[in-house]
DNA sequence: ATCTATTATCTTTTT
DNA sequence: GATAATAGAT
């Protein structure tokens, strides 16, 4: 249908929608068009930031079409669900721009219904492996567990082996799913595994092992997946010759978006789809690769170019459309004190003389108000809430800022960090209808069971062995002998699981069932019901949007509402709000102004990743992403006096902190710098800090130790 | 066997 | 300052 348009529109034509490109993108944009699907080179883009990448990748994906492409045989892979959403959208947008410059019945005609293979390399997998659960011996039923249940089944799994009574404590759950994770996605040994980066693990080895293999078989027993089957079992399929070649062959076109931070495990899917790199593209910056504490390896893009039976043609884009060339020096001179990079740097014609700011400020209270201050002048010269926002390296850093915007009512949206889907409510509401889909999920009828009055760890055992034992799930619930004294809220709760496995119940009516019999319960446990209740209620507005039960678990797994705000509920799309956000979740983003917190050693980079080289260097490119995001105005902040929760021995304590190593002496001319002290700080600081006093006597008693 | 109170441990970033 | 394993009360 499409290939019509080629046909008769001429490439040249003097309204060229492609007219707002560059060269370099257009280069990429245009690349292999023409060509035969079978005999397209694979394609690399470094693209810098701000640098105009999601319009390059929209513009290409539109262009495909153009050329004949099939949108239904377009893979488009991106880092968040977010990204997807705004790439299709963007894509959508040029499409219809250049069909109304090539004649408007086109346009009106054009069956665009978004790209229905966009998404992350999580949900993909989701969708490829549920369509194909026959063919690999999986149920389809399967139910997929977020961190939190992982680290939970993780948690069951060890007790069940013995290894909760070891002499020495072994690893806390959480540890034991981070080493699982890692050996997955990086495709690496545990033995180097633990010993790049859980050095004091090492010690159980051997015992890891019988752990992860017991939890392997408890996940294939129960029917669940975890984050890391979705890609592993992925490439497992990839990696099958017949298999792959028949999942390669669904699409003609495969686009990789923030190539720099997928592990080996996705590149190994790639490689199985595609081996000869056909119609594969791949864009991403080396400089701006910031998870590799995620199995993230730069060495995937570096290795692209002769990977794939055909070599692949490298695009640069280096002229940057976003901030103003101060930004870009200040940015520039950051990432040129790395150790390793692809030498690349970054310009732009918008001139500027507002130097970057640099301000040390006593202390994080003071830094709070300043912050908030500033905000307020830039929204004073028609500067919108919208257009800043405020980053962080933790999601714990931006607490005194929130207290201090609430005082001053000042909106604002939080991403990263706690969130939504781990609050014990919600996981317990979620948990309901996960035990309903797949009653062999243990993890979550183990919490279900327990929500009822007089049943607790044991009742739950046997009655989840009994569902286990059993063919059919609600008679061994309905046989169940319960205790006694649970009595009728036993009753109720087996006439709940009766009602959401009835084979007419039609969704969103389940989240009704749930929620009329949780609300009692959620009285009875919790003193602060309100706002329980009030989430709950939100969960079942996401709920109404979702098609059906089974739809709805996988999405809020893979997509879970990622920004948080002490309102049920973000703001109103309408109204003007800033934006926090940790710098990990503002990949991707710009605004006007922005402001980085606590640039200072111990945040950027973090105490908790300054063991090896590697692992500083990550934290020097974050703060790179960070400047980087800033479109006209950015404030460094460093506070020079900084609480930090330490370790229980130490207590917790004050530290004078200095100005991140990152910035360096040499690199002061490229910000502005001033000191902000009030009188009002002057005299608060009078009166010795009770922690100082605090530290003083630890110090004391710790020499004796 | 369940529920409640107490003590010891660890505290980044996320699909 | 939350979480997890443990001890004690019902």
């Amino acid at each position: 249908m499409t290939a019509a348009f080629h046909a008769d529109v001429p490439a040249d034509a003097v309204d060229d929608p492609f007219a707002s490109l560059n060269p370099a993108q257009r280069a990429a944009v245009e690349h292999d068009i023409g060509v035969a699907p079978a005999d397209a080179r694979p394609l690399l883009v470094i693209a810098g930031a701000g640098s105009g990448k999601t319009n390059t990748l929209a513009h290409r994906v539109a262009r495909l079409i153009t050329g004949g492409a099939d949108p239904q045989r377009i893979l488009l892979l991106t880092f968040s669900r977010r990204a997807a959403k705004e790439m299709t959208e963007r894509a959508g947008t040029v499409l219809h721009r250049i069909m109304n410059v090539r004649g408007g019945q086109a346009a009106a005609t054009l069956p665009w219904a978004a790209l229905p293979w966009a998404g992350t390399f999580h949900s993909i997998g989701a969708r490829l492996l549920r369509d194909y659960a026959g063919r690999i011996g999986l149920d389809e039923s399967f139910t997929i567990h977020d961190r939190g249940d992982s680290e939970d089944l993780m948690g069951m799994v060890r007790h069940e082996i013995g290894l909760t009574q070891t002499q020495k404590r072994f690893p806390l759950k959480s540890t034991c799913l981070a080493i699982y994770s890692r050996v997955v996605n990086s495709r690496d040994t545990l033995a180097l595994v633990l010993q790049g980066t859980f050095p004091w693990c090492s010690e159980w080895e051997a015992e890891l092992k019988t752990l992860f293999g017991a939890y392997v078989d408890a996940k294939q027993e129960q029917n669940v997946l975890d984050y890391d089957d979705l890609l592993l079992f992925w490439a497992e399929m990839a990696a099958d010759a017949e298999l792959g070649a028949h999942i390669g062959g669904l699409f003609d076109h495969v686009l990789v978006d923030e190539y720099q931070d997928t592990n080996r495990l996705q590149a190994a899917i790639l490689m199985g789809m595609k081996p000869g790199g056909e119609g594969v593209m791949v864009v991403g910056d080396d400089a701006q690769s910031i998870y590799s504490f995620r199995g993230a390896t730069v060495r995937n893009i570096l290795d692209f170019p002769k990977q794939f039976a055909r070599e692949a043609r490298i695009v640069t884009l280096e002229r940057n459309y976003r901030s103003t060339q101060p930004i870009l020096d200040a940015s520039n001179a950051v990432i040129g004190a790395a150790l390793e990079r692809h030498a690349k740097t970054l310009w732009t014609d918008k001139v500027s003389t507002v130097l970057p700011q640099l301000v040390l400020i006593p202390d994080e209270a003071e830094q709070a108000r300043w912050v908030c201050k500033r905000i307020l002048e830039h929204r004073e010269t028609g500067m919108a809430l919208k257009a800043q926002a405020v980053l962080f390296r933790a999601a714990s850093h931006s607490a005194a800022l929130e207290l201090e915007l609430m005082r001053r009512n000042i909106p604002f949206v939080k991403f990263g960090g706690l969130k939504f889907l781990e609050a014990s409510h919600i996981k317990d509401v979620l948990a309901v209808l996960r035990f309903a889909q797949n009653p062999s999920g243990r993890v979550a009828g183990f919490r279900v069971v327990q929500l009822v009055p007089g049943i607790g760890a044991a009742t739950a055992t046997r009655l989840l062995d009994a569902v286990a034992e059993s063919a059919e799930p609600l008679r061994a619930v309905e046989q169940f002998a319960a205790p006694a004294k649970s009595g009728g809220d036993w009753e109720q709760f087996v006439a709940l699981f009766r009602a959401l496995r009835a084979p007419g119940l039609r969704w969103p009516a389940d989240i009704e069932l749930v929620k009329n019999w949780y609300l009692p319960h959620l009285e009875r446990m919790h003193d602060d019901a309100q706002v329980r209740v009030a989430d709950v209620e939100q969960l079942a507005r996401l709920a109404s949007g979702h098609g059906s039960r089974e739809t709805f678990l996988a999405e809020i797994t893979l997509d879970p509402p990622e920004a948080t705000s002490d309102r049920a509920g973000p703001p109103h799309l309408d109204e003007d709000y800033l934006t926090l956000s940790t710098i990990h979740s503002s990949k991707g983003q710009e605004w006007k102004s922005v402001h980085v917190l606590n640039v200072v050693d111990g945040c950027i980079p973090s105490d908790m990743s300054t063991g090896n080289s590697d692992d500083i260097e990550e934290e020097r490119r974050l703060l790179y992403v960070a400047m980087t995001r800033a479109k006209e105005h950015l404030h460094l902040v460093v506070p020079n006096r900084f609480f930090i929760k330490q370790q229980a021995q130490m207590g917790d304590r004050h530290v004078y902190a200095a100005r991140s190593r990152f910035i360096s002496p040499a690199m002061l001319k490229h910000f502005d710098e001033s000191v902000w002290m009030t009188a009002d700080t002057v005299q608060s600081r009078k009166p010795m800090p009770e922690s100082v006093r605090m530290l003083v006597r630890d110090r004391a008693r710790n020499a004796w130790k």
